[in-house]
DNA sequence: AAAGTATGCAACCGCGGCAAC
DNA sequence: TGTTGCCGCGGTTGCATACTT
């Protein structure tokens, strides 16, 4: 509902674009900046939807953007953030400075997902995943033709349920409340503190009862960009032990310990999820 | 050398979230 | 309180290139 049609595709070129209209939107973002996608493309003077404006800028042309092959540490950094984040390409493209999710998640599709092991792939794929933003059609493409294309074949190969998504549902399962105990202690700098304070709100109230405390409110991940790459790696590779990953100092150390605790007594050491592979 | 296949990347599509009205 | 409009995200597709037969 109330959401405006994908583009007015009347009259709007498509396609790749061509060193004219980069130069043009570059030249446009850099002198008005881009506060209003929508309304860009028809001020710079580009035939193209605002969306395909702010994709071609966020991906290619912002003057941050890191091109080149991913180093090791890079990789490995997306795969350790992808076993906690799942297919939060976002979420991973912020602790990588200079990486679109555009391209993390090309990398990830064309070079890292090979490399886990298929046994890993089927623990994913059993520990069973419930698709949070489409639950219905979780793993039913939403648009395919008849023609077996290459990607066909790469999805055949592939379970019903891809192995990201279950992965992204058990760490969703059993790891985000510390996480989002960790999330809430870096005190939701997002950047969208409306966005933060609106989860801690619904944190408190989604956690009632025993049975929704693993109920993560979807936004929590929101909240994950705030934390510093140091900590996630820390929940990553923790053990069921200190407690002080948290380093509580804050307010909330109560609440941290609490989460901790609930995680640690509910199995939330699962190490399916948190013991990564050794890469 | 040509045809077929695989791979990688850029771009598109459609949806959800959220703020403004 | 419901509706509208925009932004951002994740999944998917199209196409150029590399590789294999």
């Amino acid at each position: 509902m109330g959401r405006a049609p994908c583009c007015e595709k009347m009259g709007l070129k498509r396609g790749p674009w061509t060193p004219e209209e980069d130069k043009v939107l570059v030249a446009h973002i850099q002198s008005f900046g881009h506060g209003n996608w929508r309304a860009l493309p028809k001020q710079a003077g580009l035939l193209r939807c605002g969306k395909s404006c702010r994709l071609r800028w966020i991906n290619y042309l912002r003057p941050d953007i890191k091109r080149g092959n991913f180093s090791d540490e890079e990789e490995q950094s997306i795969i350790q953030l992808h076993q906690l984040l799942g297919n939060r390409w976002s979420a991973i493209a912020a602790r990588l400075p200079g990486r679109t999710d555009n391209e993390i998640k090309n990398v990830w599709h064309t070079h890292l997902k090979k490399r886990l092991e298929p046994s890993e792939q089927e623990q994913h794929e059993q520990a069973g995943a419930a698709k949070k933003r489409k639950p219905a059609s979780a793993s039913a493409p939403r648009k395919r033709d008849s023609k077996a294309r290459k990607t066909d074949v790469k999805a055949t190969a592939e379970p019903p349920v891809s192995p990201e998504r279950s992965l992204s549902s058990t760490v969703t399962d059993s790891s985000t409340s510390m996480v989002s105990a960790a999330a809430a202690e870096h005190g939701g700098s997002s950047g969208n503190s409306a966005g933060s304070s609106s989860v801690s709100v619904k944190e408190e109230q989604s956690f009632t009862s025993e049975s929704e405390e693993f109920q993560i409110d979807e936004s929590f991940w929101s909240e994950t960009l705030s934390m510093p790459l140091d900590d996630i790696m820390d929940v990553v590779s923790m053990e069921p032990q200190p407690q002080e990953t948290f380093g509580g100092n804050s307010s909330s150390e109560g609440d941290m310990d609490y989460w901790l605790r609930v995680f640690m007594e509910g199995g939330g050491g699962d190490q399916d999820v948190l013991d990564l592979p050794q890469i």
